[in-house]
RNA sequence: GGGGGCAUAGCUCAGUGGUAGAGCAGCAGCCUUUUAAGCUGUUGGUCGAAGGUCCGAAUCCUUCUGCCCUCACCA
């Protein structure tokens, strides 16, 4: 067993005291934020509050002071012999540091003017039988904050426990979900859900978990990589405002801003295209800013991020060209193989030559890390933009952006391609790519989804579609250095 | 996957080849308005795991495990 003997111990003697340690409810009137919003007109009533025992300081073994703590507050809580019967006080001389306690009794200020609830009826709400590491603290200084960053992870709620920042990350995630939902309703949008468990995966390029179905005669399934071709057939099937808010998974590597496992927000808008939807996504983005730290400006690891729209726009090629200095329309096939060669020797030119996937490869290298204002990176290679529109005016272009804030791409928004047939050819030409590069590790070969090919087949109207990654949202607005740190429960590897 | 770093008491950390330490927490006391409460005493550790070098290893070497940083992969 896990827990403390002594704890265990301490558990016991209350259960011979008559007291239960685990008992059904205890109703406050106050919470510690309220008390002392209402300080004036509560001194002296009588009040119920509730919370965790994060300190103790003992006058001998009739009197001493406690600190209490609730979800966002502390408050000074006095105890005093007199004041219980003998079992009652005995419970209360075994309490510990990590207890929940429940009290009762009027507020007052100490001689030194600390508000103080001077306990008449005391309740334990929870006895802890492992031992919480609190911290002390003075002032805004913390001493022995326990800071190791794994237990800090796989321990979450001992995170949650000891550091209340911790908790406001969690409280600003929620803040932003609530903002996006009222945000997308004042728009007329509908909130749907898509299929996390598929027969088959899409709208995405990455490698699939896998799983079996058991009433499905062992078929092989799929975690959702994206809810894109799903939101696309509520297009089709006559919604026009549509989003969801959902777990994306993906079986790759894992670093600062990647996790399996991550929130992913997508909507998409009829008779709307991708420039349409550049004015909504800064609009979204920097009211969740102003919502969440009050301001479009906003601090991110000594860096000031500005949000206030418009933001930049500048063309792949553009970035490529200004910030990369290498001008690709001005280059033949030859030069810009010689070229990625001399940025990368390493990198495996696939056959057959793509210029798309080149010009991939140079913007990731040569801006990504210069992308720290919020960018829209727009106009794509069409090769690899399968699900886009071709840009109009430039058949080797689509209609798709990328915002960059902080060197992380935070969305991908296309102009949706809608005609059914090229729809279906693209994607065959993805497929065999796919298997042309199969040899290099970790490829992944992406299946055409002919159900999501008859849909298309049955009319989609012209429709402007937005992924818009939370996690890394909520990583910029809380100045938040690692996803794992936005992530409640991150994934890290099995504790032996 | 490559490179670098870290792992010592419940927590925060000292300890670079010679008997494992401190503060806090805990325990036993003193103290009836304290607040990092104070004072006296005290319990507690296979030094992440396994192997090796050595008269002797927390310390040096090898392997393994986990975490962090970084590069690569991830259109």
């Amino acid at each position: 067993m896990p827990f403390h003997d002594d704890l265990l111990e301490k558990r016991q003697q209350l259960m011979q005291l008559g007291i239960n340690p685990y008992p059904y409810s205890f109703p406050i009137s106050h919470t510690l934020t309220e008390i002392r919003e209402k300080e004036a007109e509560l001194l002296e009533k009588d009040i119920a509050i509730a919370g965790r025992v994060t300190a103790l300081r003992r006058q001998g073994q009739k009197v001493f002071f406690a600190d209490v703590e609730d979800f966002d507050n502390r408050m000074q809580v006095y105890l005093k012999q007199q004041d219980f019967s003998d079992p009652v006080w005995q419970s209360i001389l075994l309490l510990d540091i990590g207890d929940w306690v429940g009290i009762k009794g009027p507020l007052f200020k100490t001689k030194t003017g600390e508000l103080t609830i001077w306990t008449k009826d005391f309740s334990i709400l929870s006895k802890c039988v492992i031992r919480v590491p609190i911290s002390k603290e003075k002032g805004d200084k913390k001493y022995y904050q326990l800071s190791d960053a794994e237990t800090l992870c796989r321990q979450r709620y001992l995170h949650w426990i000891t550091d209340k920042k911790a908790r406001d990350v969690m409280v600003a995630r929620a803040k932003i979900l609530s903002t996006i939902r009222r945000f997308m309703e004042n728009k007329g949008f509908l909130e749907v859900t898509t299929p996390t468990l598929e027969l088959s995966y899409g709208g995405a390029s990455a490698r699939p978990f896998e799983t079996t179905i058991h009433a499905l005669s062992q078929e092989k399934a799929y975690m959702r990589i994206s809810p894109e071709l799903s939101l696309k057939r509520f297009i089709v099937g006559g919604f026009p405002k549509v989003y969801t808010i959902c777990q994306n998974f993906r079986n790759e590597g894992i670093d600062r801003s990647h996790n399996p496992e991550f929130t992913m927000m997508e909507w998409y808008e009829a008779f709307t295209d991708y420039n349409y939807q550049m004015e909504q996504f800064e609009q979204l983005v920097s009211m969740l800013a102003k919502e969440v730290t009050g301001s479009y400006k906003v601090l991110y690891q000594d860096i000031e991020i500005d949000f206030t729209p418009p933001w930049k726009r500048m063309t792949i090629l553009d970035a490529i060209k200004e910030i990369g200095k290498v001008d690709v329309n001005a280059l033949s096939d030859e030069e810009l193989k010689k070229k990625v060669h001399e940025l990368d020797p390493k990198y495996h030119i696939i056959e057959p030559f793509s210029r798309g996937h080149i010009i991939d490869f140079l913007f990731s290298t040569l801006c990504e890390e210069h992308m720290v204002q919020p960018t829209f990176i727009i106009d794509h290679p069409l090769a690899i933009s399968p699900l886009t529109k071709k840009k109009r005016g430039n058949p080797e272009l689509v209609e798709r952006f990328e915002p960059f804030v902080m060197r992380m791409e935070i969305g991908n928004a296309y102009s949706e391609l809608t005609d059914p047939v090229e729809q279906y050819e693209r994607l065959k030409q993805q497929r065999e790519f796919d298997a042309d590069s199969m040899e290099k590790e970790g490829t992944v070969h992406h299946p055409v989804d002919m159900d999501f090919v008859k849909a298309i087949g049955m009319g989609m109207p012209p429709t402007g579609g937005v992924g818009l990654g939370i996690d890394r949202i909520v990583m910029l607005l809380t100045n938040q250095h690692s996803i794992r740190d936005v992530i409640a429960f991150p994934l890290l590897r099995r504790e032996e």
